[in-house]
DNA sequence: GAATTGTCTGAAAACGTTTGCACTGCATTT
DNA sequence: AAATGCAGTGCAAACGTTTTCAGACAATTC
């Protein structure tokens, strides 16, 4: 398809094309008469700027990169929605890429969007270790992560504070007359989960009241996890009065083993959660749970990534938000 | 930060710069030591092609625009991720756009994806006068619907078969002996549903029961609005011993409505949706419903745009996907 | 009326590629 | 031995912008 341009509009109004560059841009080094006209005859011949033209010679596309591991899960795809609109109200498009939980995916999909010379990267990563196999690749464009994992690496990330979350939560169990209380889905592979079980360790010994960790050995926080665990905990002699999750994925395989156990909840067993996703929220399951802030978290790192493109040589900063316990009906006052 | 490119290459093989680029296009008119020679100076030197000057000059980019309504919609995020993973797999790259049920918004992100010279857009639209107010728009890029809300107008889309998918459903659960059906959240405002219930209607002539349909006057089809249409029905005499949900959503507010009635599922009354959403299938939802198959929508989606990018001047075309029943626990066999 | 200022406009370079065309040198053909 | 062909390489144009620099012209100042 056969595109109007700046020439063939600064051909139709009589003037040099430099001069229609200028009416647009809204330069003061124009005359107003010509300014107007030349605006007049660009929307008659329906032109549209060619911004990949402008990218080539501002030295700068205007379009962020995010890669998230998967856009099924619903906390990244909340996020992933919060982070486009927040960027195109700063000017900047998004170009969206899944690593499908695939490290290698992960570095390629990155060197992609190095090569299509977006301005800064937002990134989810698949895994701890993710800095060190993409240490070249974030020394080419400004990067952000989500999430804790990078904590303990000099980089640039904005996170929920997983610990005082977890913490928040047992505080509040136990506000509600819990002094038992399992922690479901403990992982040692994730930065993200050693902070909250920290969380509720720390709790649990200043609340003066004993942990009990259930761990999850495997590499995800799936509901079929949190179904085993579940199940095989309600199966033996247990007589805790709550439950906490380590996520409310989790949460979710918890309700489905007490269903088919006859524990039910709230009445016989407190369930709580950690994210807050969407599914949580529905009537079915309305899960009390410790929110995540999604819409703060993505404007955060929006935020962050503008300044480190404006700013390339700043040293590393982070952002934690606060998490809050967001309350529904999947807990219980006790007196046990 | 300052990047290698061609010319740089070149000056240090002491070659020229197209022989640069033929050395990395795969170009055959070129000798195969010198090739490996620059190839092995361009990993050295770390070379990264620049992918919008190739842009520039090839007149194409390679990349998608994909305009939904919301990606907070598990089906929107759904069929975003795979429409990416597909995408890729063909060579191009994702740019995402929220239209936030919002028109005007449509028509400005779809501008901005035009300006930035996507070879193709895909798009949820809106609503079902979205042709008439984009038609100066998809006159400038090749574009492809999803959904059948276009029928009847000349454009690209696929869609799920949404009559004959009603029709299954309706026939499904008849054949579970169920001879009073309610359908539930009939909506006038959208080709869709129009298609959904006409399937209903369809399968009620062909079955010889009588049809019974609830109407939902507002725009969407979210839970609340479910919850509402049942929590009436539930509170009025009714003889129904199965209720076909227009939408997944719908269904969850039933599902809410039955519980507060004291309504058991599906033990009083089935309970079936359509779209077989991420979350119908979580174990304290369970839902019977229609399956749209998302990755082969998406998968054909991006066929047809890439065939229409190549072919731009062909007849526009529609592709229709079979959707099918997918059996959980919300329904069961009656006598009644 | 000449010099000076200031406002507006145009010419042209630059951004980093791809590719058509021309050229070189060597091997093959006649 | 000359002509032809061909593989390999370089030159330069082109893609559509933004922006620097210089120039033109009018308005102001002396």
């Amino acid at each position: 398809m056969g595109f109007v341009t700046l020439k063939d509009v600064a051909k139709v109004a009589g003037v040099s094309y430099a001069t229609v560059s200028r009416a647009l841009s809204g330069s003061p080094e124009i005359g107003e008469n010509t300014r107007k006209r030349v605006i007049r005859i660009c929307e008659e011949m329906g032109y549209t700027p060619n911004a990949v033209a402008r990218s080539m010679v501002m030295k700068r596309t205007n379009i962020l990169g995010l890669i998230v591991t998967s856009l099924n899960n619903p906390f990244m795809s909340e996020m992933t929605a919060h982070i486009e609109i927040y960027a195109r109200q700063c000017g900047y498009n998004l170009m969206v890429c899944n690593s499908s939980y695939d490290r290698e995916l992960e570095k390629e999909v990155f060197s992609l969007l190095v090569s299509r010379k977006v301005d800064g990267v937002i990134m989810i990563p698949v895994g701890n270790e993710s800095y060190d196999a993409l240490k070249t690749l974030t020394a080419q464009v400004p990067t952000v992560f989500i999430g804790e994992n990078m904590q303990d690496l000099p980089e640039n990330y904005v996170s929920v504070d997983n610990a005082a979350g977890m913490q928040h939560a047992t505080e509040y169990l136990y506000g509600l007359g819990h002094r038992k209380i399992l922690y479901l889905g403990a992982r040692e592979n994730s930065m993200t989960h050693k902070l909250r079980v920290g969380g509720y360790l720390t709790a649990c010994e200043r609340l003066g009241i004993a942990p009990h960790v259930l761990n999850n050995t495997s590499p995800r926080s799936s509901f079929e996890v949190g179904y085993a665990l579940a199940d095989a905990y309600f199966a033996g002699t247990h007589d805790e009065t709550a439950v906490l999750c380590a996520a409310d994925t989790l949460a979710i395989g918890v309700i489905k083993a007490a269903y088919e156990r006859g524990v039910r909840i709230p009445e016989d067993i407190s369930l709580m959660g950690f994210d807050n996703l969407s599914f949580s929220a529905l009537p079915p399951i309305d899960l009390t749970t410790v929110n995540q802030p999604k819409q703060a978290l993505a404007a955060a790192a929006v935020d962050m990534l503008l300044n480190r493109i404006k700013n390339p040589d700043a040293p590393y900063t982070k952002t934690i938000l606060s998490p809050s316990v967001v309350e529904r009906s999947s807990c219980r006052r006790t007196d046990a």
